[in-house]
DNA sequence: CTATCGGTTCAAGAGGTCTTGAACTTTTTT
DNA sequence: AAAAAAGTTCAAGACCTCTTGAACCGATAG
């Protein structure tokens, strides 16, 4: 196979932190990894697992210098975790600029996410399908091939279905584990 | 951006398929863009849906044409989409060079790939957080640390769970809906 | 056997995405 | 209110993936 099937591969450019004990980055590493593989930033998933393993409320500098982030990097993902309900913003009062700690539901929000963002592509797919059907239907081409497009729709339709299966699974099942 | 590269002679470049009806071409440049988010090329959506839609055993000379495709692009490609199965070659006699045809249980198709590489990947993450809270177990961190490594093993778990019900589903709807 | 044609490979390059860091804005401190 | 610190933005560039096309291989025709 060319393109490999096993998504994963090795990652060529590991970030690597440097300054966290070996156990911390393995599975900060590991995390990034997956969460990469869900659409989101390899960061995105680092962020997370440093928030959640050490599970306590840290300030920017503290995961800056964890993680090994620019200044622009850390503030723009952590927007977006913030956003998305992936990351909370803590109220202790005594450190200097904000505070951070994980969500613990992550797959509820990866989830969450993911549907969004899902479910406006595949209604894109369907308009354009319909739009093509429509100048297909102008151009007077046969009905087997205008059925192909319709058949197209309907494959784009059963993929909003489980997509919105995964949702719902993910937080059935997220409460029994985690 | 892609050349209508013919032969593997000159290549003037050329916008993507100019030489299809708009109506093939918004249909399969829409299949491209779902196809391209569930983790695969672009190109792998559009060469299908453009065997999908003309419905009848196309030579590589046919499909390059098509869709603009290099040589290169073209054999590997479809080789890809061979090994999955997404499209079979067809073996009429008269063409010169190989026909193919699409597979028309895409959504199997994808969903097999789907699961194969996904279980590859989550099964790396699981080994590499077993190798972190090892490492952790020989450095006396804290049980409750300790726990949290484990949970996250189970979100990794709970992943591959997700990924079979998607697998299993797309089988089941498949036949009820194309 | 040689020429031609279809197919494959892969180094180089094109095109995208992600990160950086300096300039800027907002918030906090004094 | 000024100074300092924290946070944001975005153009430039690093990094990665995908495509190209020349060189190759293997089969078929002459």
């Amino acid at each position: 196979m060319r393109s490999n099937a096993y998504g994963g591969g090795s990652s060529p450019s590991v970030p690597s932190s440097a300054n966290l004990p070996p156990w911390q980055d393995k599975a900060i590493e590991a995390v990034g990894r997956v969460i990469s593989f869900w659409g989101f930033k390899e960061n995105h998933g680092r962020i997370w697992a440093y928030l959640y393993l050490l599970n306590k409320p840290k300030t920017v500098a503290e995961i800056r210098e964890g993680l090994g982030l620019s200044k622009g990097a850390a503030s723009m993902l952590l927007q977006d975790l913030e956003n998305w309900s992936i990351v909370l913003r803590s109220v202790e009062k005594k450190a200097k600029g904000r505070q951070y700690q994980a969500n613990e539901q992550l797959m509820q929000m990866i989830s969450q996410v993911f549907k969004i963002r899902e479910s406006g592509l595949i209604q894109q797919t369907i308009d354009d399908l319909d739009a093509a059907e429509a100048l297909a239907q102008e151009d007077k081409v046969d009905p087997l091939t205008i059925k192909r497009l319709q058949k197209m729709k309907r494959l784009a339709e059963l993929m909003r279905h489980i997509l919105r299966f995964v949702g719902i699974a993910s937080k059935l099942d997220i409460n029994q584990i985690i």
